[in-house]
DNA sequence: AATCATATTCTACAACAGGTAGAATGTCAA
DNA sequence: TTGACATTCTACCTGTTGTAGAATATGATT
């Protein structure tokens, strides 16, 4: 999963609204818990707990598709919205990203970094780390040179 | 070293041109390359390469300003601007903060993407990353709840 | 075909970051 | 006081995101 579908990954913000605007989010939200749902749908979900416009939400919608996060289609009479991929599959793309980005600008103070948050959200993890490690090891001694 | 000297870091761009705009990077690059300058000389050395405002140039200094980058001091007739922090604790700070928010994202994608990515630019650097999981592990056992 | 309701698009404004720089003002020595 | 240089003010431009009214399109109904 190859997504170039977020330019800048925020500081502030919490969670997925650290690579989407706020109604953005709230959008993709409504998407991945439903799917396949016309736009004032959406709207009317939003509604509920925010004030805006149909519009608004119509516009937002129309630059997530531009975007590449949503495709739109006829179903029967009005258009379907839909999220090009799951909400893991875009925080996994969008991790992806913003690693290479971190590896990029220092690849030794990424990975220190690295081992002092994980240690300090959960030390269970880095357990899990290590396995990965080990994982990823063998896979690349049986499949030498095979990389491109 | 905590600074929240930048609101979000930019997939496009390269190095330190993710956490800052093209002109504040090459200006503190010049900061970081000479310490103590006037804005003057700052200006003088950015016009080499391109075509730039004095004023532009002090413009971008006095954000960088506030936003805590670089501070301002007299020095006899003039102001002189210095860095509050080396260029390699700047990109730590800023790798630091971008990892936190990653994780905060989603600890499992980032760990897996992290080994992925390390893997793949430089596979030394698995068993660096080994022994720092390592060091890191001991000195919690010997550091049992003193976390604050 | 003309009309009404609903769906969709157009257009545009606001705020904020960052690049840009002219105008205005401040400072100091002659 | 004046002139040269230093510094600040103010403001515009672009791009992203939130915002939504106006305009238009589409489909059903008479």
């Amino acid at each position: 999963m190859v997504l170039h579908v977020t330019k800048s990954f925020r500081l502030a913000g919490k969670g997925l609204g650290r690579a989407l605007g706020d109604l953005e989010k709230a959008i993709m939200e409504a998407l991945w818990d439903r799917g396949d749902v016309t736009g004032k749908e959406v709207f009317e979900e939003l509604h509920k707990t925010r004030d805006v416009a149909l519009t608004t939400v119509l516009t937002v919608l129309k630059r997530l598709v531009k975007k590449g996060l949503v495709v739109k289609e006829k179903g029967g009479s009005t258009y379907l919205y839909s999220p090009v991929c799951s909400r893991d599959e875009f925080a996994d793309a969008v991790a992806q990203e913003v690693l290479k980005g971190v590896f990029e600008l220092s690849t030794s103070s990424a990975t220190a970094s690295f081992v002092d948050i994980l240690a300090d959200k959960d030390v269970q993890e880095l357990d899990r780390l290590s396995l990965l490690i080990e994982k990823k090891k063998e896979e690349l001694s049986g499949d030498n040179n095979t990389k491109g």
